[in-house]
DNA sequence: CACAGCCTGCAT
DNA sequence: ATGCAGGCTGTG
């Protein structure tokens, strides 16, 4: 289940293949993971083929590319461009196929203890094919994911959009993401005031994409965790000091996971590569049930919260 | 603010 | 056959 670090993972695989470089062909054999395009597939790819990219960039789980204009902005309808839009969902992978990488993720397909490797074609939505001679194939299980071209817009405070760009432009289909928590421009204690307002659950306020972005279930989880906190426990009676050990821990444990390639839970998160993340050895919490807390040694529980699963410490972890 | 619905694969 | 996994959107 891709979060922010396993999908700035992705987010830096394709920087190298995707950037400066025209996408040549655009092949679509998913009409459905085109969900959110307005204009069907042969707009779609009409709005792809022979334009450039200039960048890749990412605001919580949100990825997109600029593309360099081709259509002219007239007076009428000034336009600040457009971008292609690519989210990951549940089951989504992005994987380039380059000499370069597929020697890469053939060297690497010993060290993939868990499994046989996946068939590389299985649940192919979508492929690129970028001047170069490099595709990047969409592959989405699920369908949760999927891409779209949106417009770009001005970010309401003017300041660099998200990571991996320096332009303060975002898609208009993600302009309602806030800023995550590992962009430089997140107003912090403006946060931490806004989660204060809040009546509703702890945990629904951090997986809230609208107040933070890039919290999923799982670091979510393993935050509470850290932060000693109940998942259920109203934000607003919750002191402005744990609230921001809390955005400290998310922090935390998303910069770890990233830092060794993200978590894969199960077979479903790759890199680019095809190689899966390390962090699931080191989650404390998420999956975890029936075993001992790493803190206090009292057995971990799986409970449901909102219809999906908490995992919890229910002693280290109490409403009050 | 809460919840159904979107989806497929796998476990029960 | 049924339920579960869950990010996000659209509805009430």
């Amino acid at each position: 289940m891709p979060e922010l670090p396993e999908v700035e993972v992705v987010r830096r695989g394709l920087e190298p293949f995707m950037a400066r470089r025209v996408i040549e062909r655009v092949e679509v054999f998913e009409a459905r993971s085109l969900k959110r395009h307005a204009d069907g597939v042969e707009g779609f790819v009409r709005a792809l083929e022979g334009r450039e990219i200039r960048e890749v960039a990412r605001r919580g789980k949100f990825l997109w590319a600029p593309l360099s204009d081709a259509r002219r902005a007239t007076s009428s309808s000034p336009s600040l461009g457009e971008a292609l839009v690519m989210h990951l969902g549940m089951s989504g992978q992005l994987r380039v196929r380059d000499a370069e990488v597929r020697g890469a993720y053939q060297a690497s397909e010993p060290h993939l203890s868990e499994g046989p490797a996946s068939d590389p074609e299985k649940h192919l939505r979508i492929r690129l094919h970028m001047a170069g001679g490099s595709r990047i194939d969409f592959l989405d299980q699920r369908i949760f994911g999927g891409m779209h071209v949106s417009p770009l817009v001005n970010t309401p405070d003017g300041l660099a959009a998200g990571t991996g760009t320096n332009l303060p432009l975002l898609p208009e289909s993600a302009a309602h993401i806030a800023r995550d928590l590992l962009d430089p421009f997140l107003d912090e204690e403006s946060l931490v005031r806004q989660i204060r307002t809040r009546r509703a659950p702890i945990k629904s306020v951090i997986l809230d994409q609208g107040t933070v972005s890039g919290v999923g279930n799982i670091y979510a989880d393993e935050a509470l965790w850290e932060a000693k906190l109940h998942f259920a426990r109203s934000a607003n009676g919750i002191s402005s000091r744990k609230i921001r050990e809390l955005l400290v821990a998310c922090r935390g444990v998303m910069q770890r996971a990233l830092e060794v390639g993200g978590t894969s839970f199960d077979a479903l998160y790759v890199n680019v590569d095809g190689r899966r993340g390390y962090f699931a050895r080191s989650l404390s919490a998420y999956g975890k049930h029936g075993m001992p807390c790493p803190r206090c040694g009292r057995a971990l529980v799986r409970v449901q919260f909102q219809n999906r699963s908490s995992h919890l410490c229910p002693y280290c972890q109490r409403r009050r």
